[in-house]
RNA sequence: GUGGCUGUAGCUCACCAGGUAGAGCACCGGAUUGUGGCUCCGGAGGUAGCGGGUUCGAGACCCGUCAGCCACCCCA
């Protein structure tokens, strides 16, 4: 056992899984290409103003979970909690929103939570932002891009949508009165939680998992009534287009969001198979926040998802991804072994879509045709003095019973070249 | 932050009124010197998370601490 282990929440993430991060990482990036995003990079660190302005003093995030210290001149600084503060502060400075903008990034994201299975300290998130799209047009499309990538992730079928919309700023603030008003005079049935959170910020009261304060909530005022016509056509228009789109959702009333730059439309996939972590993606428009960092004012729709999350999905319903090489190449002496290591480059250079592990480190045939077979290599390549001799080089096949075939280094260019053809299409 | 469960080889686990640890899998090597997967044989690997206490003696009991997990909370 090692003196040291990683700091609590932060894990490693080990070879064996990589491979289905890359493949995470690499379906999403196709899909936001797809759609005519560019990546946007910015730095960890922000000033811890920044997030408590955006997200909201009295939220959980800015209260209680942030990694914030003083820098070495005593400003203080925060490990990014989230992605849009920063990146709407980037688009704000770099002037990059006088016309519409769709942006992407993806990266570590940092909250001091008590730690749990798909729930970590330091985590990770693509995160997606479009700017100067006002319309249900712009939210419509970001849900449609989702759906896009769970279905070439194959995940499609395991999440559902759910979709709210919290209004105009207001007519939530006429509502967070009304709503206010309804439970002072329940108080009392609230549970102890909610009770807190009447004060501070009401509306989380909603999605409370206590039934008790559930059923008061079944005769609360509904946000629905207090919607202005602008939000609810909005509205309205989204989930036309989504039916239309045949992109079926759950209108949850309910849902409303732990972070308070949203506004009109939000949502959640949610997943049923990782527990109480059951949410993989999650967001909404936030059409206040650009004017708020003094920018022109310009809306704004965006999401965030859970890599963490979506590869623990992944895993539960066993997918894979591949990495095992093409080819294991196995030499009898030290004069093989060099005429191996030059083909080996040769081969490298000629066929780069196909993946040739050289054997290292010398031992029997046997010890290397073990080491082959483990390293999961679709066919073993032979150098020895009665190959070479002729110029040529032995194949012998590890997943199939055919037979093994020494070929001229003409045949072995036709062969490889198929390979590698039948490598790039997997 | 609250409540609960757990912590023995890389992994999954076992043992034992408390008497200084074992299995399966994985790993390494071998089974008449050019060939893996199956089988057989052999080997390596643990100061029982860490610290303290009770005891002649603790991995087993008690306390603390750290970590993981479950629920809450919150969110990705």
């Amino acid at each position: 056992m090692s003196q040291y282990r990683a700091i609590r929440g932060m894990v490693d993430v080990l070879p064996g899984e990589t491979s289905l991060w890359q493949m995470l990482e690499q379906t999403a990036r196709d899909v936001l290409f797809a759609h005519g995003y560019s990546e946007i990079r910015t730095p960890l660190l922000e000033s811890t103003d920044l997030f408590a302005r955006t997200i909201g003093e009295v939220t959980d995030i800015v209260e209680k979970e942030m990694y914030s210290f003083p820098d070495r001149n005593d400003d203080s600084l925060s490990l990014r909690p989230e992605g849009t503060a920063g990146t709407v502060r980037a688009a704000v400075q770099h002037n990059l929103i006088q016309s519409p903008q769709r942006v992407w990034y993806m990266g570590p994201m940092f909250r001091y939570e008590r730690p749990q299975k798909g729930r970590q300290r330091q985590f990770h998130q693509l995160g997606v932002e479009a700017f100067g799209m006002p319309g249900a047009d712009q939210d419509a499309e970001l849900l449609l891009m989702c759906r896009q990538w769970w279905k070439r992730l194959g995940i499609d079928d395991v999440l559902t949508l759910e979709l709210n919309t919290i209004g105009n700023n207001e007519g939530r603030e006429r509502y967070k009165i009304a709503l206010t008003g309804y439970l002072s005079d329940n108080f009392d049935a609230l549970d102890e939680d909610s009770q807190r959170r009447l004060a501070t910020n009401p509306l989380r009261i909603l999605d409370s998992k206590i039934a008790s304060t559930q059923a008061v909530l079944t005769s609360a005022p509904e946000m629905a009534t207090f919607l202005d016509d602008d939000a609810r056509a909005h509205h309205d228009r989204l989930c036309e287009l989504l039916d239309i789109a045949g992109l079926p959702f759950i209108s949850n009333p309910r849902l409303v969001r732990g972070l308070d730059y949203y506004n009109k439309t939000v949502f959640e996939w949610t997943t049923d198979r990782l527990g109480a972590q059951a949410t993989v993606c999650g967001g909404g428009r936030y059409d206040g926040m650009v004017a708020q960092f003094g920018g022109k004012s310009t809306p704004a729709s965006g999401f965030a998802a859970g890599l963490e999350r979506l590869v623990l999905l992944l895993q539960t319903l066993e997918m894979d991804a591949n990495t095992s090489p093409d080819l294991y190449i196995v030499s009898a002496d030290d004069d093989a072994f060099a005429q191996a290591l030059c083909e080996a480059d040769r081969i490298r250079a000629a066929f780069p879509g196909l993946g040739v592990v050289q054997h290292l480190g010398g031992g029997s045939f046997k010890s290397q045709f073990k080491r082959a077979d483990k390293s999961g290599a679709a066919w073993a390549m032979v150098f020895a003095a009665e190959e070479l001799a002729e110029g040529k080089v032995t194949l012998k096949p590890l997943r199939s019973d055919e037979q093994q075939m020494t070929l001229s280094r003409e045949d072995l260019n036709t062969f490889l070249h198929q390979l590698e053809t039948l490598a790039f299409e997997n």
